[in-house]
DNA sequence: CATCCGAATTGGATCGTTCAAGATGGCGAG
DNA sequence: CTCGCCATCTTGAACGATCCAATTCGGATG
């Protein structure tokens, strides 16, 4: 095993000071062009690279972002999480941020988690996915000042905090114009409880729409919480209504999935549409709204980045539109 | 924001010195009873956390675990590394490690990675996800001394390193058997290119149970490339077989998902087993063979952890034992 | 009574980096 | 010629923990 490479060692073979060595790092424009290039080699040369811990110690800055890796739930819809964090970990790794997971089963856990990454790790930033209404982790974070995003924005007050998002209610309008364009009138909703701010979201776009359309969205939605089964349900209450919807719209793939089965036994078939475009609806040819988590990911980055770095800076929240992918079930 | 809580802190409060301190968190037998319940007061009161920064500059430890974070493939058996990422960050924290991400495109990449993550954040050991033949970064890291685990096995020596494995021959032997009690005797293979250790093991599992019951395995075999559409290819190949097989076992969800589009086409329908149990199986119904995905990153995690604070100790390797999940299809 | 012992505790040095302040040297203005 | 200024570079101290060697102290021993 080689010697170990400081800082000190690239000094002494750069014939310079350790300062200046730690200058052409990180402020190069106050050292001589001639001397930059110097320490520059020595560093290529002796594969230098800096003690993260060291500048720590010194900066109080660990590069470090923290982002919470939840159990796939149901399992269709966990695979989101998935695409999410590759997204984020490539755009944190370019920006010379790495990422840290951590776990937590509620959200008084979760807050005692920071409590110990910030304590123990001094974490730059969080971020968070998925937010509720009046989520006391932001509120938490925020009281102490702790840079973090969050995938999804604050229900309450948009101006609350810094966030990234997909536009659930321009996702689930592009579904339900596709459906008019085909000359569906009774476009039919399945979705979740009223509350959940996504899913108000979602269900507003299907409805203005229909509005928008001179169609009178009454008693052809139905709320129930997610799942295939329910899906399914619903589908099958929805289809035996005396004038039934022609066509479906739901507020997930879970959902569209149950749906699908009801619908395929109608004659004509009656066409889905789901939400997330999960691997399931890739799978099975369900047409689907697809959220660009790679995009949201990238943004999140951005923003916790730019506070980081440049303090002056107040960034603005990133609303991202979601795309509709045509398959065979609409 | 309070005063920042330190070990002098710590030490002050509990009129000691700051290495009793130290002794108190990290050698508790060495001090006597009185004072070691004192100190631990102080701790609790002050709310006090050991900086790892100062911590790993001392030790040279980090107590951070990397995992590579990939990119979903084709989507459909992505979900498997969501469930084992969250399984080991769990297990970790009990442990008192944390979870880093990294992610790489290729070996070689993924090789300037290490030398990056272990050159700046002097991490502690890897985990490293589905190994080949030949691996070049198992080699990188043993020529090191750099502690690590895979979740998979290496396939030439299963003494070059420390591994985790999930048994899928008899993953397959399990699901073959299932269906010759139900009565079946040709039952169809559909796998990968011999060549990958995986998909060899998986397919040694159906052949030498076949070859149990006294069935010639030969003729009713498939190999392809992983993919929905390459799976119903093949199950229609076998199907118009003159004596085609009455049932399919698959090396993969997707390759099931496809046999499947074409197994319900016959009469009566075939029965058709997948592998990995994804959300796309447990969504449609597909029997499928279930990998314990958060035992096996369990596990990964207490090898680590035996090689880093235990360093007498050589870990055996594991190997778990997948279970069949019957559904609708077999 | 002096000596020695082991258990418990202490003070100083150290890890590798950056910050703050000081040193050096060249150059133009007074 | 001297002064001040700027650009450039160097030196000492600090971050917060652990390692190591040294010290204290009550008690057993010669």
């Amino acid at each position: 095993m080689a010697e170990k490479v400081t800082i000190a060692t690239v000094a002494r073979h750069a014939q310079v000071s350790r300062q200046t060595v730690s200058n052409v790092i990180n402020a190069p424009h106050i050292v001589r062009e001639e001397t930059r290039q110097r320490v520059q080699d020595a560093i290529v040369a002796l594969g230098y690279r800096a003690n993260q811990a060291a500048r720590q110690m010194r900066t109080g800055r660990s590069r470090l972002i923290a982002v919470r890796i939840e159990p796939t739930r149901d399992g269709i819809n966990g695979s989101v999480l998935d695409r999410f964090l590759h997204g984020l970990t490539v755009t944190a790794e370019t920006a010379g941020y790495r990422t840290l997971l951590y776990t937590a089963t509620d959200a008084e856990r979760e807050i005692t988690s920071y409590d110990d990454l910030l304590g123990s790790y001094d974490l730059d930033g969080f971020v968070l996915t998925g937010t509720d209404h009046g989520d006391p982790r932001t509120a938490w974070l925020a009281e102490r000042g702790v840079p973090f995003v969050t995938f999804g924005r604050p229900w309450d007050d948009l101006d609350a905090h810094c966030w990234v998002d997909v536009d659930g209610a321009a996702g689930t309008a592009q579904a339900t114009r596709h459906l008019l364009a085909a000359g569906h009138r009774r476009i039919g909703w399945i979705g979740w409880p009223a509350g959940s701010g996504v899913g108000d979201d979602r269900r507003a776009g299907w409805r203005e729409t229909l509005r928008e359309a001179a169609v009178d969205p009454t008693g052809l939605d139905r709320e129930t919480v997610d799942g295939i089964a329910e899906g399914e349900r619903c589908a099958h209450e929805l289809l035996a209504l005396p004038t039934p919807p022609t066509a479906l719209v739901c507020a997930s793939d879970s959902l569209a999935l149950g749906a699908l089965q009801a619908a395929r036994a109608a004659d004509p078939p009656v066409p889905v549409i789901g939400f997330d475009d999960t691997p399931v609806a890739a799978a099975i040819g369900l047409t689907s709204v697809s959220q660009p988590l790679g995009d949201a990911a990238a943004r999140c980055v951005d923003l916790l980045t730019a506070v980081l770095d440049g303090p002056r800076h107040t960034p603005v929240p990133v609303l991202l539109q979601p795309s509709l992918v045509r398959r065979h079930t609409a």
